[in-house]
DNA sequence: GCCAACGTTGGC
DNA sequence: GCCAACGTTGGC
């Protein structure tokens, strides 16, 4: 079992998204990233996404879905009326690649990037870094412990 | 809206 | 293969 995280403006797409049809397959397409794509490559059915909301009013981890079909054509590359139609996207040889995904759970709170900066387990993570621009990130076991504790922070008060 | 950092493109 | 120009990302 693998952790990702992927990086989504919500207004594109949300964890809402996700958790208002629990059930629903939501193809993740539209990654016109080398590297993000190579890491989609290596995406294996059952792997854990955490949800990143970038460029938005509450930057951070928002929450985490599942890996349920493995990395496959991205059907939009040869769609010319789609914005990320690439002309130089063959059929028989396809650059880029889609992954479809469902809804586990929706964190109560954001974690805001400013908190994942403080936690060590991310020190030398690429989110965190200066410029990064990667929208698709592995994440550590260590990493992914540190994000749920945070993200569970508030349960006991709850019950 | 600003701007730094980055990836990609294309001329040479 | 180099590298300047350009477009995009994404936090602030």
């Amino acid at each position: 079992m693998q952790y990702w995280l992927m990086k989504t403006e919500p207004d594109e797409c949300s964890i809402d998204d996700f958790a208002k049809t629990p059930a629903a397959v939501i193809r993740w397409d539209g990654v016109r990233n080398y590297q993000a794509r190579n890491f989609m490559q290596d995406m294996h059915i059952g792997d854990e996404v955490f949800i990143y909301h970038s460029s938005c009013a509450k930057i951070g981890v928002a929450g985490l879905v599942r890996v349920v079909r493995a990395a496959y054509p991205d059907p939009t590359q040869f769609d010319s009326a789609s914005t990320y139609f690439d002309s130089k996207s063959q059929p028989d040889k396809p650059r880029w690649v889609a992954v479809d995904l469902q809804y586990i759970r929706r964190f109560t709170e954001v974690i805001p990037l400013a908190a994942i900066k403080t936690m060590p387990a991310f020190t030398d993570h690429p989110l965190v870094a200066k410029g990064n621009r990667l929208s698709v990130v592995p994440i550590s076991s260590e990493q992914r412990e540190a994000l749920n504790q945070r993200a569970n922070r508030h349960k006991e008060d709850e019950v």
